[in-house]
DNA sequence: CTGAAAGCGCTTACAG
DNA sequence: CTGAAAGCGCTTACAG
């Protein structure tokens, strides 16, 4: 007698049903570990499905419970370690719990953002994690909300967001350690490159940035440039600064990809870090303390926040109340060669 | 009249159906984009669809058409940045067809590795992509392709693979390229640090190195040392190394992380490079070029590895022919300043 | 503890 | 060009 199956030609679980002389429901029961099963009826369709390599069509649950077991992770660009750390958080975290991670590169471009929100609620995700994306409007805030769908926002500041929960490190707080950090060390003449205006984490790292300057810098001067947020644009704004560097004697980036553009400008310029400028990053990549030279830093807990970041989103799957939570993760100066003391009075 | 929905409080199909004055049947191919719909029917589908915020169920969806749409990508760590380059091209080509990506990190664990495979099955992807993965067991192969899913393994060897497609950077090639830039500088004490013993690809760059030390090198010595193809197990075989450096003047290694690990043991030991020994990598990673000294290495396409790698499996998914498709791709020398030029006779 | 049956929300022959 | 109906492969009340 031939097992019948699928057209796919995969075993169903009628056939495994079949195959342990029980029915559909029982067979189901079995499977899912719920109560009311004989367990030796269990044992026997429990062997037969592995002996089948029977693989339990996740469609046709899904249509029925309504649950994916999978979670979106939408980031800006994988390849920046910052997020690469971050994902993998989330992926252990969710790992651990039997959850799936469909990935999704923004390019912080809102267009593609929204066209990956919508394929992620067809595929009736469990919820979204988005990692420092493109700036949500108005609108698309509540049309993500009226979905239901539980989102949290990690390191990613929204203007007065009553929708979704954030897991954050304390970005202001960082500003003000880099800030005192270069104080420290007797700099007065200082630049910090920032991401684009309306970016609300970097916004915030400026902030505390410039308040902590003016706090404690007894008149020294800060300034803000800003710029893209990446490699690439430190890179820019480096190239334009060192044409005249002027007074300035230290740079202190929003974060650890805008100051490897900054190193990979110094190299080319031949300006010697920190000798010639000094340089503080935020993030504390990995890779931070391989650079040349080794990156005095901020050091926020990235794995910690996607960790988080997956537990609240569980919790609010679980539950129909989707109340938003907020964490807010500490952060510290870690100090490597890229900042120089200067004499007090240069 | 309430419109009826699902008891997701999704609106179904049926919903629009019921406001464009049409059955399930016109609504779906409508939507669908099928031929024989009127223009003007068509129209009315799709305007209301986008008006109450229609999201095709998934689930229901790939139950009757059997496809979802999904691959799954199978990584060491998204950390390492050569993965999260691979994985960059992979999404991008993902996206620009349709195509999500379930993201998995198997830590080089067969174990998890499996468990993601089993998970990706029942998902029902369209096919796995995996990169430098565990080494699969003979049965483990056969299980895989048994399930009759596409699959293309990127720059992993594969002993005796007669089952799955592969897309590799020029391995051998890139170990000579290497051995001979070593060479050429007049280096003739040599070590190469490798990943574990049996990991296919950096096995085939250890064997490129070796072989062109050997036919060119006019009697220069090359060792091999394994260890674990990370910053860690670079770290860990510096260490080792620079106790007692004896006559060893240059260092290549099985990849880029490698190449950090050894850069960080160098840093911390006050060993410098290239002045007390040269260093070449392998992948040219993004952060190569920063590092202390900027990296001499070998550059691969990773970008475009992930992109040949979705082009095989959808040709794959689409049709019925899983014949498996080999592709290599070229390697280059790039020289920055790791590797000193040493005087003849030293 | 087990079975018979309904139903999840779509797509797709089959008619017309 | 459109409709009525079957069916994808499960889970889960409802009975027994």
């Amino acid at each position: 007698m031939k097992k019948s199956s699928s057209k796919s030609g995969q075993p169903l679980l009628s056939d495994v049903a079949a195959a342990a002389g029980v029915t559909l429901a029982t067979a189901s029961r079995a499977l899912s570990g719920a109560y009311g099963v004989h367990p030796e009826t269990r044992k026997r369709v429990v062997e037969l499905a592995a002996q089948l390599n029977y693989k339990p069509n996740r469609f046709a649950r899904g249509l029925v419970t309504g649950r994916s077991n999978v979670a979106g992770l939408i980031v800006s660009d994988i390849c920046n370690p910052y997020f690469a750390e971050v994902a993998r958080g989330v992926e252990d975290a969710a790992f651990a719990s039997g959850l799936d991670i469909l990935l999704c590169n923004s390019d912080q471009d809102s267009t593609k953002q929204m066209r990956y929100v919508n394929s992620l609620m067809e595929k009736r995700v469990e919820g979204i994690i988005m990692s420092s994306v493109a700036n949500l409007t108005r609108e698309e805030q509540s049309y993500i909300a009226e979905s239901g769908l539980p989102v949290v926002l990690i390191d990613c500041f929204v203007k007065r967001n009553s929708f979704f929960s954030t897991v954050s490190a304390d970005n202001e707080l960082g500003g003000e350690l880099a800030a005192e950090c270069l104080l420290a060390h007797g700099h007065r003449h200082i630049v910090h490159f920032s991401g684009p205006g309306k970016h609300g984490n970097l916004f915030m790292r400026a902030s505390g940035f410039l308040r902590a300057v003016r706090q404690f810098g007894r008149g020294a001067e800060a300034s803000v440039v800003h710029g893209a947020h990446t490699l690439a644009g430190g890179y820019e704004m480096a190239k334009k600064l060192f044409h005249k560097l002027g007074r300035i004697t230290a740079i202190s980036t929003a974060n650890d990809a805008v100051a490897f553009g900054v190193i990979k400008a110094a190299i080319e310029m031949g300006v010697r870090i920190p000798k010639d400028v000094s340089l503080i990053g935020f993030d504390d990549v990995e890779v931070a303390a391989l650079v040349h030279p080794p990156l005095t830093t901020i050091r926020q807990s990235k794995h910690e926040m996607g960790v988080a970041a997956i537990e609240i989103l569980l919790r609010h799957s679980a539950s129909k109340d989707h109340t938003p939570e907020h964490r807010l993760l500490g952060v510290t100066l870690v100090e490597r060669f890229s900042v120089s003391t200067l004499s007090p009075r240069k």
